[in-house]
DNA sequence: GGTCGGCGTTGAAATGTTTCATCGGCGTGT
DNA sequence: ACACGCCGATGAAACATTTCAACGCCGACC
């Protein structure tokens, strides 16, 4: 029965007495055959158990039927989002999706994008390490539709899909400001990221605006943003002598803010009370948090979403024209800043 | 410069002035071609801009270089922390990793391994919708090496790799009792998901043998493994009157704990002391909530890793014997089952 | 000086599918 | 009765790579 290798067209040709160009027929377009052998084609199919061989068809189409997604960080719920939105506008599209993740490393980044040329992906979308290096412009010149994603490229040579990252970082510090807070610290690092710089430079910029002295925003750089150097921050800011030490922080994302709520806590400070806490991207587990936590709401399925209908916009039209997609930012107020009546 | 289609193995051999039969042997043998030539070729391929197409190549050789992880629930870290297992010993064997998601459903799961059997991916590894469906069996029975992830194959007709689920639901309440409850909650569901099926299983058992009453160990049914459901499962307990209510819960998973916990906080009560929570899975964001969960740690990265050994070695190995890894889970304890010494 | 062996290179075959020009047969209209 | 047109099926070419038997060349050995 298994003589080791799979049917081909050939052996569905054979077997049901036609000609391998029929065979083909049946499976790309059924109209043009009669209803007749179109059975007679599709039962040999079955009997012998075909599987169409996807190589052979890219290389003779020259275009798969896949897309890619590159993620900056696996370990961040955010990123799955994204792919998610992704995925769903690829079955769309009935396209499947190939996901890679860089872990923030540009080396391992370069060998998932030189793969998925080999591959010849229909389409990349990636968040990168560094929207300007080199290997990506390499992937437009090859002419492979490619989009950038939670960050803008390189002077508009290709599409890209980011939410306001300076906004973010005002609307977050304006609302800290005006639940009284005089003093806050911006936690995120490292400024490498390129999301980060522009999340602190939003804050500062409301800071100034608002008139508040600049001595009074306190800057806590991470090395990573983790729960892990989130908890890191909560150790320093606690070191700060008292009378100058913030009553807010602003963390450059979420897990960073949950590391901080937790090792808040766990010193026996008050949420928000004795310390507020914004976090950014509003992943799942911010809501879900002991003390749900405020965040700076990202449209994370819809930024892959409409990430992927750019590439295959790109992909398919031939007058398509690069665009930067911008979304809002918004902030989901949660109990992390705001103190609810407290049961007496 | 860009005439449309990129350079191919003939574009590279007539620009180095050799046959085409030496460029390929330049990319696949180097050591059987002379340094000269190879440097020229070499030199025309950089020049050119020569990238390996890897559906010819794919055709040709018969195999492709790819492995594939369908898993059951991409919004779950513990799978993607299992999928960073699996990829972390795919790059160790130079092959890339394309990751599915079946979303629980069992249709997309079986449009996922249509697909990838027309990719001809050098093996399948799943945590399966139903480890029992014939399209398992069917991807077997192509010759495809196929593990299964999470839970054991039906009758060791494949690979598999998991955890003592029942083992485990043992130790979570074993734990409980030892702290001294009495009534428990047992929160999980649907039932149709195996994992749950035997964690609770090994509740109900360790039960028994600790002679408590049958009737003060209290399942709570859920409708899926979420946060949200975690909750809801949180408001039913807050239902049962004080003097029947379980003092401490077991949860099918750490999302369901998790949504437990913040239900519980929420509505004001203090963990442990009123309510203990164990979860399973151990994933990251258990230790990192504002209570530190207790949890059954699952080795998640180590499961990753030893799936996709098996399947190499089933993809390479022609005297391969296909094997059930089950792994011994642990109980993380931390400060949602035990109360520390309150700062008073 | 002729032969042998080995190294480096060659060219053709093979992989499985799609596409497209072509062909055969049949019905219709004149 | 003949030509035309149409529908359905055919078979060969093309895609980019790998593999392998064969070949030419050179030095060494007898």
């Amino acid at each position: 029965m298994a003589n080791g290798r799979s049917p081909s067209v050939k052996d569905v040709a054979a077997s049901a007495g036609v000609s391998l160009g029929t065979v083909s027929n049946v499976m790309n377009r059924p109209e043009v055959v009669s209803p007749a052998t179109r059975e007679r084609v599709e039962r040999a199919m079955a009997e012998l158990g075909f599987v169409r061989n996807e190589s052979a068809r890219q290389l003779r189409a020259g275009t798969s039927r896949t897309l890619a997604y590159v993620m900056l960080d696996g370990s961040n719920p955010f990123f799955h989002d994204v792919a998610q939105g992704i995925e769903l506008a690829a079955e769309d599209a009935d396209l499947s999706l190939f996901i890679c993740n860089s872990n923030g490393r540009a080396d391992r980044e370069a060998v998932h994008l030189d793969r998925l040329m080999q591959q010849r992906v229909q389409g990349v979308l990636i968040t990168p390490v560094d929207p300007e290096a080199p290997h990506l412009a390499e992937i437009g010149r090859r002419g492979i539709p490619i989009v950038i994603v939670d960050r803008v490229g390189a002077g508009g040579a290709s599409c890209s899909v980011a939410v306001d990252d300076v906004l973010g970082g005002r609307i977050a510090v304006e609302h800290l400001a005006e639940q009284g807070h005089t003093r806050v610290a911006v936690v995120g690092g490292p400024e490498s990221i390129g999301q980060v710089r522009e999340r602190v430079e939003g804050a500062r910029q409301i800071w100034a605006e608002l008139g508040l002295p600049p001595g009074d925003l306190t800057y806590l750089p991470t090395s990573a943003l983790t729960v892990a150097e989130g908890r890191s921050a909560g150790e320093r800011l606690a070191g700060i002598p008292a009378r100058r030490r913030p009553t807010a922080a602003f963390c450059a994302n979420d897990l960073l803010a949950l590391g901080l709520l937790q090792q808040g806590i766990g010193a026996g400070l008050r949420v928000p009370e004795d310390l507020a806490i914004v976090g950014f991207d509003d992943i799942e587990f911010a809501a879900a948090a002991a003390v749900p936590l405020t965040s700076v709401r990202q449209p994370r399925q819809e930024l892959g979403r409409s990430a992927a209908q750019l590439v295959l916009d790109e992909a398919t039209n031939p007058e398509h024209r690069h665009q930067q997609l911008s979304f809002v930012p918004e902030l989901v107020a949660r109990a992390s800043t705001v103190a609810r009546p407290r049961p007496h």
